[in-house]
DNA sequence: TTGTTGTTTTAATAATTGTTTAACAATAGA
DNA sequence: TCTATTGTTAAACAATTATTAAAACAACAA
């Protein structure tokens, strides 16, 4: 179970273009990630404005940290996000089946 | 298909205390939904305070507005809210299969 | 019409957030 | 050691956002 306030950090983190950018270019990478610098070039964003998002998402619990050498790797926390997503849909439709024709309630 | 600034828009909306818990309220309520008064009286937020947040809900496509009289109901856009997730996980991990116990990826 | 209920709007203020530049740390290789 | 590479931090400023109180509006009833 997630509290809300967690809950809201973490759409906070996610509710910026960069930041969700980042966000989804590290689901795509799967559990490797992606150094700090091959996400800046890619996503065409300073240094200095990289550090400062991936520390928000970081903070909010969205990504991890890896060190390795030189490198800081980043990779997207998979349970995290799932348990934001639950927490969305919960006891959706106050539990009844619903009419809508879509997967999540 | 959802565009990035549409996602931002309905994660930025949601980033929010007050506003994430009306729309839990909204998905839990179903598509009969929820009368203004009642959210606020529900929440304990002022009439004023409730209607600035429904209104960026609204205009993020999160719920809907439906009157009756002088009530105004307000019911999740569950579509929305559906195509918002699905964003998030698109392509998760490049497509292939995940060894991670979840169910988005 | 007049009053009452339900909801929205406006305006003022306070607080938070994003960007930029420059400086700083740590590692790797010559 | 010296230098280049990789990444983070700090400070300043601009822009956005949330809250409150007051006023306005709209629908209904007496």
């Amino acid at each position: 179970m997630m509290k809300s306030a967690q809950v809201v950090k973490a759409l906070s983190a996610l509710a910026q273009p960069t930041r969700l950018a980042i966000f989804r270019l590290l689901v795509v990478r799967g559990v490797d990630g992606m150094a700090a610098g091959q996400i800046a070039d890619k996503l065409k964003v300073s240094p200095a404005n990289l550090s400062f998002h991936v520390k928000t998402l970081t903070h909010a619990g969205l990504i991890s940290q890896r060190l390795d050498g030189r490198f800081v790797y980043y990779a997207a926390n998979f349970t995290a996000m799932n348990n934001m997503l639950a927490y969305l849909t919960e006891n959706c439709c106050a539990g009844t089946a619903c009419e809508l024709e879509n997967k999540q309630c």
